[in-house]
This record gives structure tokens, sequence and C-alpha cells, in this order.
DNA sequence: TTGAAAGCGCTAACAG
DNA sequence: CTGTTAGCGCTTTCAA
């Protein structure tokens, strides 16, 4: 069947086939940049058909310089954000004819910058993370071909585009609505410290002057279940009862609930809690999270967008909304 | 500082640099084929490491015929198995100098096949997927250049190497424990009608038998927790009250609980649950799951070598043991 | 031990 | 509308 000896056919052999040039075979796989006859345009894919011809993706991409690649570093596939965000970046990308590589970084520092260099050595055209070295480290990567997209990243980082959610109005919205449910003794579950970031604990703190109340504690853990369990077991057993819990993930969420189901305490009837993220994770706890949600098709869209157009905003930030579900005592009959 | 004009330096820059052929750059950065003078080689690796040289990826992979890329076909991000079993097959497979790609197909078998073209265009040396296709289609897979390894499947497929845990292992865990607890009242769900591989089915019967139970009922889902709820949720409103219950994964183990948590029915106390795959899921549901856990790492090692040697086992059954937690009813006080 | 050069498969500028 | 051809950056054979 292919004239070749490795089995894979070519434009040459189509072309072979087709009787013309392999440049015509070029402009029609590719609808372009020269016209083509509708009939030897119909024969090219004949015989690209017969031969069960695709073009080489690796010469493609040495030739025009590019191979539509994109490269995500999740700090962890198991956050149920992350697997959403993953899925909406992939959907998106293909749409617009690229590739995505996904990597693990494990808010590790160390393991971010190894996972860029391979994405770097792979000649992506962009990378998407959401940064967990220093900012004086990230000057670095200007040096790069490649171009950077910072997620989860409320504040500007000079010289990279940033998208993430509202993530202070995030806060904001979670206060309202245990203060609305007669909470006044709150604690935040709150990630990593992160020198970069903190402007959700300001809004915290400037939330509970607003409602008039005693400041809430936040405590600090990575951003994993395993980690706020921990947290909040420490906090539990050093004999601390908020009535209204925020957990700043709902994988971390999570690792809270069952805390507290262990120390006998209910939610919602003894403590409101509401987490951020409004993923699917939320329907599979007991009870259901009541959650500040992330459009995360749109932080898709802007991140590809951010990615694809040097011209699109240095930062954009999402909107989040709320929605309602169990563990904040909204549907308690 | 590069000679060049996009501001990438070229294996002729260092060759340039560092008063040698292009060749010599080449066996230096590739310790080989040809031996370098230790002085030579200093000198070389001195001008690339000034001028930031990386060699292109697209070009050596068009050069050497294959990229060392490695595509998988997950079906759906949100599985925690696949959460886990993806990690551990990207870092099983850089460590062979791979990279990986991974392509979502939420169990469609259109979009599997979709999937696998996607990776076919991206020249992927083998694909790892867990197909949902019948077995006349996996034939017209032969036809491709790269080679597949099919996961999550009990049963040979002619042609393809194969790699699954030991499920109808699992089954009889799973029982034996239940009835160990004095259950004798069991239902199982399992996952979408699959024609190929209804071997667990087979020994859930035999194992009835064996015990002298009377035949549990198989409720069908489709892999996600929601389907697993709708599927448990449309069993208690019929009426039925098994006191043993086997689901086949976590993630949908998730769906089935928040059933019987709704249903008022206490887990462990009033029906013993066991899942499958083990993973961190189970420590965050309540009760958290007991589970026959799968060897993950070594599932993800297995496969990559039935991927690159073509003399591996056609069938490899993973081995699989019980991790007990509390949904079984061992840690009641 | 080193170098010259062919060629992987493709695109696109240029020429007809 | 179609064909010729240079060259993307790399590896490796062959020759020195």
């Amino acid at each position: 069947m292919n004239s070749n000896r490795t089995g894979k056919a070519t434009r040459a052999d189509v072309a072979e086939l087709a009787q013309v040039s392999t440049a015509v075979v070029s402009y029609v796989m590719n609808n372009g940049p020269k016209k083509v006859a509708p009939q030897t345009a119909s024969r090219v894919r004949q015989a690209a058909e017969s031969l069960n011809y695709h073009p080489n993706a690796y010469a493609r991409a040495l030739r025009k310089g590019s191979g539509s690649l994109l490269g995500i570093i999740v700090p962890d596939f198991r956050n149920p954000y992350f697997a959403l965000l993953n899925e909406a970046i992939e959907k998106e990308a293909y749409g617009r004819g690229y590739s995505t590589m996904f990597l693990t970084a494990h808010s590790d520092p160390e393991l971010e910058r190894k996972s860029i260099e391979k994405m770097v050595d792979r000649e992506v055209d962009a990378i998407f993370m959401a940064p967990c070295q220093k900012v004086e480290e990230l000057e670095r990567l200007k040096d790069y071909e490649c171009s950077f997209v910072m997620l989860e990243n409320n504040v500007q980082i000079p010289g990279f585009a940033c998208i993430s959610s509202d993530f202070c109005e995030g806060v904001r919205l979670a206060i309202d609505h245990l203060v609305w449910h007669g909470r006044t003794n709150l604690v935040m579950f709150y990630g990593e410290d992160n020198s970069r970031d903190e402007s959700r604990i300001r809004v915290w703190y400037e939330k509970h002057e607003e409602h008039g109340l005693r400041r809430g504690r936040v405590y600090r853990s990575r951003y994993t279940h395993e980690s706020a369990y921990r947290a909040a077991t420490a906090m539990l057993d050093a004999g601390e009862r908020p009535d209204g819990i925020f957990v700043v993930s709902d994988f971390e969420a999570g690792g809270v609930l069952r805390a507290l189901h262990e120390h006998g305490i209910r939610v919602p009837e003894d403590t409101s809690l509401i987490s951020f993220d409004g993923t699917y994770f939320g329907l599979e706890t007991w009870p259901q999270l009541t959650s500040v949600r992330q459009d995360i098709p749109r932080i898709a869209r802007g991140a590809l967008e951010a990615a694809l157009n040097p011209d699109a905003p240095g930062m954009q930030i999402i909107p989040v909304d709320m929605t309602i579900r169990e563990s904040c005592g909204c549907h308690v009959a």
C-alpha cells in the first residue's frame, strides 16, 4: 500500500499518487496559503485518505517554528478544582488547534522549576502555572522563549499575564453569608504561607471590623485535604469551637469536615462551613458544601487568550458567586 | 549575546563559539555516538551553557523518528484513581526520558477515537487507554504506527498489551469480608455495561454460591459519582435494603454513600460498604472507605514496560489487597 | 578524535 | 493555479 519502507506515508507519496507537486499537497492539507483547483484538491484529498496520510507533527513544528503546544503545571492532580480546570483548558486549547501537556509540581518550588525546564525543552508555546516561587525567581522566566500565564494569583506579577478568580470577593461573600446565619465566632483555613498574596487575609480582617466581630483566627495548611485535616484537628484538640468556618478550597474542606465529624461537631447545626471552589466535590461530602464558585470555563478561556494574545490584559480578575448547598445551614428543615 | 536573529541559540552557534563542528556539539550533548576529547567536550559544554542552548525537540524528534512522547487517554480527570494513575505514569515516564500527554474521553467511544487521532497526529510513541469501544473497533488501531497498552482490562484483547488489577480477586476479597461481617443480603454497584469484561459479575455469583447466599443484585451505572448516586437512590426508593454493598470504584462509592445518608441508612451499622481502588478519596468520605486497593505504582511501571518493550507479557494482572477503614464495620466501638 | 554533508518531512517564497 | 526548491535544527554516516 505505502510505497516507502517505514509503512508511513509522507507528503511525497501523496503527491506522487495524486500526480501533483508536494507544494500542492501542503496547500490542500492546510487550506492555503495558495488556492488550489477544486478538482486537484479532491484528488489530493483522496490520495491522502487512501494512503492514510497524516502530516508529521514534528516536521511541521520544526518548519513553522511552533508546535502549537501548551504546558500546564498543576499543583496537584487530586485537587478537584484542577481536575476541572485541566479539562476546561484542554477543551479550550484543542478548540484553537493547540495540544496540552500537564505536569505536577506539588507546590514545590524545585519541582516547579524542573517542570518548567521540561516544558521549555519540549518547546511549548506557553506555560500556565500557579507559581509557588518567589517573585525574584520568576524574573528568570523572562529569559525563556515561551510566554507565561500565572494562575491563582490575585496580585499582578510585573511582566506576566495573571488570571484568577476574585478571591477577595469570595472571602466577602463567605463572611457575609456566615454572619447572615448568625455566626460570629469565625475561623478561616487558608493555604500555605504565601507572601505574594495575602490580600484575602486583609479582607478577612476588614470584614470582621465591618461586622463588628472579634478577629477570627486564620489557620494555615498546605493545599491538601490531609494537611487541612491536621490543622483542623489541632484546632479542635486545642479546644477552639468556631461556629462559622471558611475553607479556602473544596479539597481542604474535605479534611476540615472529617476533623469536625471525628470531634462530634455537627455541620451545619453546630458550625456553618463554607468553602471556595464550588466543584463537584462539594456534592460528595456529607453534608454537601456551600461554596464560593469559581467560573472555571471563563478562567480557562481567559488564560488561553492571555497566552495567545500578547496584547491581552495583564491582569484578569474573574467574578465568583455562591453555590448554596447544605453545609452553611440554609437547607436545614 | 546570541548571534542569530530569533534570540534562540542553535547547535551552529554553539559550534562556532566552541570552535568545533556541529557534529561535535551533537556528540557532546548526547554523550555519543562518538567519543570526544575531554577538553573539547568541556569547551562545548561551556559554550552551550553561556548561550543557554537547548536542543530543539522538534528537530531532534524529526531526525530520530521519535519524540519520546507517550499519550494517556483518561476516562475522567475527576476520578481519584486516574488522578493517582496519571501521576504515577507521568513519574515513570519522565524517569525514562519520555514526556506524557493526557486527554479526556469521558467513556465516550466517539471521543475516544478522536483522542486517539489527536495523539497519533502528535506522533506519540504509545497510547495508554481504558478502551470503551468494541473489540472489533479496536482492530483498526493496529493500522497506527504507535503501540497501545490497554488499561482496566481483565480480559486479553488479541494483539494488544493489557494490564489491570486482579478485579476478580477484588470481588472475592470484598464478598469474603462482607460475609465475615455477617452480611448476607448483598448488592454490587458495577460500571457501565461492558460486554468485553463481565468476569467480575461471574465471580460475584460464584462467590454467592460458595457462601450459600441468595444471588445479590448488580446495579449498573456509569463510572461517575452522580451516576452511582442515581442508581443507589433508585434502589433505595424501590425499597431494597441490602446489608452489604460492594462498589466498583471509590469515586462511585461517594455517590452511593450519599444516597444512603439521604435515606437515613447508617454505614456501617445498617449496611457495610466496600469499594474498589483504595485511593485517598476513601479518607475523605464519612465514614472512611474500606476498599480493595490497587497497586498503582506497579500498574504504572507495568504499563510503561509494556509500551516500551515489544516482548513484554501481553497480559499483566496486578495483585490487589484490602485497606481496612471504617465503612465495613471493622472499627466500630 | 573531529568534520562535512546528507537528509528527516514539512512549508512557503518565488517562479512560472 | 501549480511546481521548484531552500531551509527549519538536528543526528549520524562516511571520510579524514
